[in-house]
RNA sequence: UCCCCGAUAGCUCAAUCGGCAGAGCGGGUGGCUGUUAACCACUAGGUUGCAGGUUCGAGUCCUGCUCGGGGAGCCA
């Protein structure tokens, strides 16, 4: 007999006389001559109630059925007579297929410290909520594809070895095949012995070949990991995550503002339709302010605020900022918060920065003095996007790479695009984890990644 | 990388002023019960993160290291 996910049997409107379900089991409860086990498959938060009795609920047998312990039950499923549960799962036969010793298995049916289970990551999806969460991750990354894809836009498989180091995004992993690094000022060609004959690195970012693909196909999107080797060490950054990164040719700033706006707005939308007894675990037990917060995700137009206006506001707020408000400076993490959670109260875009805190690729405005910039500002994650208008006039591109101090030669192919048949076009980058953090109220990025990777941190 | 805090039983934590290292949960054993965070009794379980120092005496004070958490910077 085939086996059924438990989230199909406990969906059912009636019995049915013969099923087979698999799963680990949660908790075992015995009472004179029948057995209660609470077992789960992944399929869904609830488990299945299965009843053991006759010669299923004698004593050798029940010995192995301990918390863990994965089995094979085939039964009937029939209405519960008991209060606690629609559906229970009557065994007539139960074959153990993995037992769990019981002095060492590390789950037990009390919650956990999150910081223990990242010590053991490889067990914490058997938990509620890490069950939850990653169930979550997988129908949020579908949505993020549905997204695009009602939207016309084509999927880039950007690559994840790169030659360049993108946008100068952040320290690079460095790639290589070599069992001995070269000497720091070795000749003319230090990597020539190398794979690839030059220096090579994990991406930092897909955007600037989605730029290229979009002056192609329109309107395409990386969805992948990208690296970044910085030792930063805050529950909000990690070394391998994932971004999302859209990029639309014939498009404005204005364009992209209301992508991106429609775009965490389609996903808060999407997850709230299709994981909702998942999220209800994290309103109950993680954030309680949970459903409010999703709700002021979707409920409103998002705020903008000019860099200009956003720093005339931060002075008239007579806050005592740890670190004063300069202009010209990039928003200190303090004035973020203010800005999103205090001012406006709901999501903000800032726009418009002094093009001197930005990379060289964003558009400059009329003004001269900033750019085509947009940051989204959430509570309590912070920054989620980050994106812009590009240049795309070449004169001013290659203008802006001499003031950056960037070389051309490596850019060729960047600058091509504005060489031959250029467009405006614009685009940005949201940090799916942080997605994750916002969506689910979970406080530290570690806990939003199957195996995450972070600074001196490379188990699993 | 910088600043602050922490590390005690398998897990979550307590231990007063430097003076006998404890509880709950989990595990084991027995009992009870269509149970459901089950319940009752008994029981095992410790190099107090590691290395050094001060002291008659260190879980407690000092130094270094490792790991973890919070904040900052960098950013998504």
């Amino acid at each position: 007999m085939k086996r059924t996910d438990i989230r199909r049997l406990l969906e059912r409107e009636a019995g049915l006389e013969a099923v087979r379900v698999c799963g680990w089991v949660r908790t075992r409860r015995d009472a004179k001559g029948i057995s209660f086990l609470e077992l789960n498959d992944g399929s869904c938060l609830r488990n299945l109630q299965v009843i053991l009795e006759g010669s299923l609920a004698e004593e050798g047998l029940l010995k192995r059925l301990t918390t863990g312990c994965a089995v094979a039950v085939e039964g009937a499923l029939v209405a519960s007579p008991a209060a606690g549960q629609r559906w229970e799962l009557r065994a007539r036969g139960l074959e153990v297929l993995g037992e769990a010793d019981p002095e060492s298995y590390p789950l037990q049916k009390k919650r956990h410290r999150d910081e223990f289970l990242r010590g053991i990551a490889h067990l914490r999806p058997r938990t509620n909520k890490y069950g939850a969460l990653f169930r979550i991750r997988s129908e949020a990354a579908f949505a993020v594809h549905r997204f695009f894809r009602e939207r016309g836009f084509f999927h880039l498989h950007s690559p994840i070895l790169t030659g360049s180091d993108c946008e100068g995004a952040g320290e690079l992993f460095r790639v290589t095949t070599l069992r001995e690094p070269p000497p720091a000022a070795g000749g003319e060609n230090p990597w020539a012995e190398d794979f690839f004959g030059r220096e090579a690195h994990l991406t930092v970012s897909g955007q600037l070949e989605a730029e290229l693909f979009a002056c192609a196909l329109g309107r395409v999107y990386t969805f992948g990991p990208t690296f970044r080797a910085e030792n930063s060490n805050t529950p909000r950054h990690a070394a391998e995550f994932w971004m999302i990164e859209p990029e639309m040719a014939f498009a404005d700033l204005e364009d992209d503002l209301e992508l991106a706006e429609a775009l965490v707005k389609q996903l808060v939308h999407h997850l709230r339709e299709h994981c909702r007894e998942d999220l209800e675990l994290f309103a109950r037990w993680v954030d309680p302010e949970l459903p409010a917060r999703l709700e002021n995700l979707v409920a409103r137009p998002y705020a903008r605020i000019p860099y200009a206006e956003a720093v005339r506001i931060l002075q008239a707020a007579g806050e005592p900022f740890e670190f004063p408000v300069q202009p010209g400076a990039d928003l200190q993490t303090e004035h973020e918060r203010f800005l999103c959670e205090r001012h406006v109260g709901r999501p903000v875009f800032v726009t418009d920065y002094p093009k001197e805190i930005k990379p060289f690729y964003m558009r400059v405005n009329d003004d001269g003095r900033t750019v085509a910039a947009m940051d989204l500002l959430v509570p309590r994650v912070g920054e989620l996007v980050g994106g812009s208008q590009r240049e795309e006039r070449l004169a001013v591109l290659e203008r802006r790479m001499e003031e950056t101090g960037l070389p051309r030669e490596p850019y060729w192919w960047y600058l091509d695009i504005r060489r031959y048949g250029t467009v405006p076009h614009a685009g940005f980058g949201l940090g799916f984890e942080r997605f994750l953090m916002l969506a689910t109220g979970v406080a530290n990025i570690r806990d939003v990644i199957p195996f995450p990777r972070t600074p001196r941190s490379l188990e699993f």
